[in-house]
DNA sequence: CGCTAATACTTAGCGTGCTAACCATTAAGG
DNA sequence: CCTTAATGGTTAGCACGCTAAGTATTAGCG
């Protein structure tokens, strides 16, 4: 039987509630340098997603991004409000949203090349550290999916 | 100068995209496992800090969870809708909020000492692991503070 | 004392993230 | 064909999580 030591609700020791306070502190380090742009992290994720190929579906998106279309719907309203993005019906079925990148979005790339290192420069941990976390987070993604 | 390897930008490299992903999959993990009391995954980490110390003001909670006392406001009337705290304001210093467990919420933590095995079981990965993860997230939580 | 600043909490507004219900279009089976 | 099921998106409703603005109470200082 599993052996969670003495008392496995001490708050400090939830893994859940370490995983939620790092992600929205990571998330937090990104708005400052999203903010310029208009992005919202999430919106900014939607980006990568299109910069590594453009067009997509929604539900292509959905399955890159682990999202319901519900989630994703409003947000490329927005990103098509800023500019960066076309939302088109797809003229060979026509129940498929085109999302393309716009010049102005394309162009965007250039300038987000910097955010990474900006990140990590202010996180200030080893790169190789940071690699050994994103390949347990994939270990826990995986068991979940 | 740090080096992150060619493609910065790449989806499936970055770490906030991984922590987003996992944090929200292991949240979904509890919401089966929570709702029959009738708590979302920010109440029940409300509620661990109450069974470790109960009174406790607004702010103190804020501290402990790392959250703004404007999200904690309305969850805490949720929270006490739902019959598991109450909330008075304190005699000495009139703009301290006390938030208390009622008998009901103290008996809920009965309840609630089974879910983290379900959890650690569901996820299906080795405790010894799970501990490294955490360390690395307090690492992280740490490097933003 | 009395005025100002600090503190503790509340409210409003916005953007997710989730569930559930819904709509339009396409695919499939009789 | 033509009905029915499946698919791809959208909308509504609710609960965070954040910023900014507001209120009430207390502390501090001349």
């Amino acid at each position: 039987m599993i052996d969670l030591g003495e008392d496995p609700l001490k708050l400090d020791r939830q893994v859940c509630f370490a995983l939620s306070v790092a992600s929205r502190s990571v998330i937090a380090i990104y708005r400052p340098l999203l903010e310029p742009y208009g992005l919202t992290h999430p919106q900014y994720l939607v980006m990568l997603a299109l910069w590594e190929r453009s067009p997509r579906s929604v539900k292509d998106l959905g399955t890159a991004l682990r999202h319901d279309p519900a989630t994703l719907s409003p947000l490329l309203k927005r990103l098509e409000a800023l500019g960066y993005v076309t939302r088109t019906r797809s003229r060979s079925d026509e129940r498929r949203l085109t999302v393309e990148l716009t010049e102005s979005g394309t162009a965007l790339r250039a300038e987000a090349e910097k955010i990474p290192y900006k990140v990590v420069e202010t996180l200030g941990m080893e790169v190789s550290e940071l690699e050994a976390l994103h390949g347990v987070l994939s270990r826990v993604i995986d068991a979940t999916a």
